[in-house]
RNA sequence: UCCCCCAUAGCUCAGCUGGUUAGAGCGACUGACUGUUAAUCAGUAGGUCCCUGGUUCGAGUCCAGGUGGGGGAGCCA
């Protein structure tokens, strides 16, 4: 079917041509002007109807939600609220949506109702904005991987490593239980970190972008069972290359979206800021979401210690007035309330924490000299937490596997793993980033079920 | 998994100390108007008060259990 793509048409380039627009109504006012969206871009085409030569029978299907065509000249708008307008010549009804029936109604709706209409939410000027953004986002991180010299390995998502303790497993078999289709048990992803490490021992430089389950029983607005995360893994780096790799990353993707899709972000800014007026002052964002973008692209990322975080917390006001719900001293994971200070009440921008204790980190993480903490790193941001998770790798092989005997992980269950370390062995360093997370850092939005178009969540497996 | 809150019209909510025929705004529909921008104005329709059981002369309202949703915590990305 040949048509214009309405984001071709909103401008006044093609004034003067004759177009066809197809897409769904989202409003119909005065018998007359006929409001279009096509999920091409934010902004709507207005396509007035004569009245006098429209049939009462189409113009009563001309509901919010129905699907049609129309053919037509592009002209200048008189109206005020849009440079062009189609003055159409002829329109088709190519699907009818009874307004007794379809829910998305032109007035405002809560996420809640939405996310339970997750089939036609995309059909919201919020929910085309962040599936908009984030097929940019994951763009533009394909991009970034691809101009630094980077290969994508597609690591496997039914696997047979059980050692990693990222979190509890989804069983996979077939539809008979007993039957060991692959000769062992095996488990959905939960990673591709481990075999991300094998492919950057020869390819160099190597990410991986897939799915990722965890089976943990969490209720919150930040994880979901199945999830999108970001691995990169890099033969040679250290851990301060390993958190230049991650600052590089998040400034070109934001400054991507800044660049390619500033209406989606604007339009989502405003909605955020007019969602914020019903809350109270406390839980409200500083400063807006374009603000905070430009605040990460363009400032330096702070880079502190677990010790000196430790050390900061003990010295802040919260801490001295016994606000803290959970106790701040060495060798304690920090906690949501711990981190939320520091980024966004000392910091305001991202913070990378590095050189945890030993003992709240994974085994694969290197060991300091201290002996007592690791290489790892997280990056925090405001209102998200933990956005990337990371370190460089413990390359030795004698005290990996000194770690895993620590962490009772059988050295028969990951000798390919413990290979690497054997044949040819090399610091590197990567990461993981969740990609839901940095979504919703980038939109604004809340709950993390409103950034994939399908979330799967403990009870709840809808679509 | 734990703590707290919620469930009444298509949506968002009100409904007092248990008491007559269940309320509003928005949306939808009908009509008027016709260059509108979530148009405007007038009118109309629309209810398994989440489910099960209990207390009571009487339950939307009180109690118990369940289901679903939200916020927070833990686990993490």
């Amino acid at each position: 079917m040949k048509r214009n793509v309405i984001s071709s048409l909103i401008s006044t380039d093609l004034v003067g041509q004759s177009v066809t627009v197809c897409g769904w109504v989202r409003t119909f006012r005065n018998d007359q002007f006929l409001a279009v969206n096509d999920g091409s871009c934010l902004q709507n085409l207005q396509l007035v109807l004569d009245r006098d030569a429209t049939d009462e029978s189409l113009r009563k299907l001309l509901t919010t939600g129905a699907a049609i065509r129309a053919t037509g000249q592009l002209v200048e708008s008189q109206g005020g609220g849009q440079a062009t307008e189609v003055k159409v010549e002829e329109v088709e009804v190519l699907g009818a949506a009874d307004p007794d029936e379809f829910p998305i109604q032109m007035k405002r709706h809560t996420m809640e109702f939405l996310r339970e209409k997750a089939h036609l939410r995309f059909r919201t000027s919020t929910f085309s904005a962040v599936f908009r953004l984030r097929h940019a986002l994951q763009f533009a991180i394909h991009d970034f991987f691809n101009s630094d010299g980077f290969y994508m390995l597609h690591t496997p998502i039914i696997t047979g490593s059980d050692a990693e303790g990222a979190g509890e497993m989804f069983k996979v078999s077939t539809s008979d239980p007993d039957q060991e289709f692959f000769g062992k048990p095996v488990n959905l992803t939960v990673s591709g970190q481990l075999e991300a490490e094998l492919g950057a021992m020869a390819l160099g430089k190597v990410y991986t972008f897939g799915p990722t389950f965890r089976a943990e029983n969490s209720n919150t607005s930040r994880h979901l069972a199945e999830f999108w995360m970001i691995e990169p893994e890099v033969a040679f780096n250290d851990l301060s290359d390993n958190i230049d790799l991650a600052e590089a990353c998040l400034k070109h993707v934001l400054r991507y979206v800044l660049e390619h899709n500033l209406p989606d972000l604007e339009f989502l800014a405003n909605r955020e800021a007019e969602a914020e007026k019903q809350l109270p002052a406390d839980k409200r964002n500083a400063t807006g979401l374009i603000e905070r973008l430009r605040s990460v692209t363009e400032g330096a990322f702070v880079r502190l210690t677990y010790t000196e975080a430790i050390d900061l917390l003990r010295q802040s006001k919260p801490f001295k007035k016994k606000k803290f719900k959970y106790p701040v001293e060495w060798g304690v994971d920090l906690q949501s309330e711990h981190e939320r200070w520091l980024v966004e009440k000392k910091f305001n921008c991202p913070v990378v924490l590095t050189d945890y204790p030993a003992g709240i980190k994974a085994f694969y993480m290197r060991r300091n000299d201290d002996g007592k903490t690791v290489a790892a790193m997280d990056v925090l941001v405001p209102g998200i937490g933990e956005l990337i998770g990371g370190s460089q790798r413990e390359e030795r092989l004698e005290v990996l596997k000194e770690k895993c005997a620590e962490f009772n992980i059988p050295e028969d269950h990951i000798w390919w793993y413990l290979d690497t370390r054997k044949f040819g062995t090399a610091p590197h360093a990567g990461f993981g980033m969740g990609f839901e997370r940095l979504v919703m850092f980038a939109t604004g939005m809340t709950n993390i079920r409103d950034v994939i178009p399908f979330p799967r969540a403990p009870q709840s497996a809808e679509f």
